[in-house]
DNA sequence: ATCAAAATTTTACTCGCGTAAATTTTATTA
DNA sequence: TAATAAAATTTACGCGAGTAAAATTTTGAT
């Protein structure tokens, strides 16, 4: 049975009957020693449940292990996926993933890229807060880390920006709305908290441009993280000033959709596509929770997997190639409508 | 300008003219050390900005000054939120708090369980998956490591258990329910992943004979953590069934009565107190989002500030005991009815 | 059986810090 | 002002590993 008496590589390496360099390369990677080496470490370790220190490992190395992850709002689900299919890439490729949310706080961002800059990460993926994060915090940072940016983007800042691209999102969605009913209006924050909030309105103005289609954008008060309460405090608002140049509306993200969609019910607005409907709404980002509103949101979606997974691999390549690519990539991937039943 | 050409504590020792246990001493606490000596460490901090190596730091520690947080799923915002507030608690207490998330996996819980033991933690929180948890892995665990578990409890493991009064939960929706109309049936899981769900339906049945009424539970298909799918999916089939007991429907959790109320808007099924509306749906949780269904949902809502609190506490208690608590204390905290729309 | 290549072991260092015990400095009291 | 207690500092050693170089053993092909 499991005598824990181990407490160090020394004493392991005593009890298994080898030396401690060898048990030292086997943790580093079990296939560089022999087979039969392997085996009665292996051996050893049913019996003594041993794990080397982490803390000892980690000293002396230059870069560790570790890969940290940060996201600007752990409460939204949006993120939650994310980090759920990062850290699983990262797990089977040997890593081992720290989680870092800012909970929409500049403050607490910092504190995390300090935090994390002690901890000498081989690499972090750092999703940031936006226009609220100190830039030059974030500048430093990355300067002295192996960092991918995702899903929101600063530029110049960090060795590679993996996200999606807020043209295709946009396009698509105008161009579905146009084609099949009235001119959509575009509805946002008047502050953005995030600079995909900006993209999309410069999508939406030249989308609506190219198809020769008078632009509308309605911009609503607010400011934080709380964007279904801002949706919902502006959705009231234009609804009772019946201020919308237009019957259809194409929120900026989802999360501000679902507080509109709940001002328009409780304001007896029928929105869908059907005879009876007076509003259609359209949103982008396929939030976890998008197809459960009422009615389900059409949306562009993200194409989750393809953002975690370049994200993952070129924050690997970047590892690899020694914390440095030759140049800033920013790899953009498109969206996918899901046309559902509010518009 | 910070020449960071300084390597470790020694040679910032140095360059502040304090010999380097001192400064060690001064990095645990500022205070305990003479207040000349800090002003002199703090000027020669600006300059140079030096920060100790954690794993030196940790490595000879017994315990460090980390505390793990374990949630069973971070895509739930009610964990999002949970997680924020418990993670500010920590800091100000001078913890460095670590995040994980089962991503609703057992083999990924085990594995959570196994990394945080080697980060010899000060104390862990800990929700654990419920019924998909690995007891046996859970209650080694606990053996070793200073536990608090919340939000979901397991008999006997931990040293403390803090979370939410489900009969309280329970009681106030049924009262509230059955006073202001027809008596609520109970829709919930067949199989729930959480032990609080099993509770939930004993309050339920509890308080109904109380009330001296009749029972109906309302039992569904479907596993794994997509509580808004499965309430759909259950949604449509008891509506098309129109199997349901009673006008009156108490889900068990938010995020199953939002997949419920879609299925409700989608099948024409008018939900709320109206005298047009055909359906009452009540549920518990406050989840982030209950705000914004359509109609918005009446919920019992969770003290997150009181369990949030009285967890952090309780593990600091459990720290400061040395990592034992005379005995096992369950700390549950009562809901609060928050009337909405839907009933 | 032979021998080169590969794997392992030994030896001997380093790393950055914690900490008990000894020493010095500072503050307090008489 | 001297004696003494209290606080701060220094001395000296240890922790649990990584790692480089040299010596030794094992392996596998001939």
């Amino acid at each position: 049975m499991s005598q824990s008496e181990i407490r160090n590589m020394e004493e392991f390496a005593a009890v298994s009957g080898i030396s401690r360099p060898t048990v030292s390369k086997y943790f580093h990677d079990p296939s560089s020693v022999r087979k039969t080496t392997r085996m009665r470490i292996e051996a050893a370790l049913e019996k003594y449940d041993y794990r080397p220190n982490i803390y000892a490992i980690n000293q002396n190395r230059k870069l560790t292990k570790n890969i940290g992850i940060v996201v600007p709002y752990l409460a939204d689900p949006f993120f939650g996926e994310m980090v759920r299919m990062i850290e699983g890439r990262c797990i089977e490729a040997g890593y081992t993933p720290s989680l870092f949310s800012a909970h929409g706080d500049q403050a607490h961002e910092n504190d995390i890229l300090d935090s994390l800059r002690s901890m000498k990460p081989a690499g972090v993926l750092l999703a940031p807060l936006g226009r609220q994060s100190d830039k030059s915090a974030i500048e430093t940072f990355c300067k002295h880390v192996p960092t991918v940016l995702f899903d929101s983007n600063i530029e110049g800042m960090g060795e590679a920006f993996v996200g999606s691209d807020n043209h295709s999102f946009v396009s698509q969605s105008v161009e579905y709305l146009s084609r099949t009913g009235e001119t959509p209006c575009f509805f946002e924050m008047r502050t953005p908290a995030n600079p995909n909030a900006n993209k999309r309105r410069i999508a939406y103005l030249a989308t609506m441009e190219r198809l020769g289609l008078e632009p509308h954008v309605v911009k609503i008060d607010g400011t934080g993280w709380g964007f279904e309460e801002i949706g919902r405090k502006g959705g009231f608002q234009v609804l009772a000033e019946k201020s919308l140049p237009t019957n259809t509306v194409l929120c900026s993200n989802d999360r501000l959709a679902i507080g509109f969609l709940s001002a328009c019910y409780e304001s007896g607005v029928r929105v869908g596509r059907g005879p009876d409907c007076q509003l259609r709404v359209a949103s982008h980002d396929d939030h976890p929770f998008s197809r459960f509103t009422c009615p389900s949101l059409t949306t562009a979606a993200h194409d989750y997997t393809a953002v975690s997974d370049n994200a993952v691999e070129t924050l690997f390549r970047l590892i690899e190639g020694g914390g440095r690519l030759e140049n800033r990539t920013e790899s953009l991937f498109p969206a996918r409508l899901i046309m559902r039943d509010s518009a």
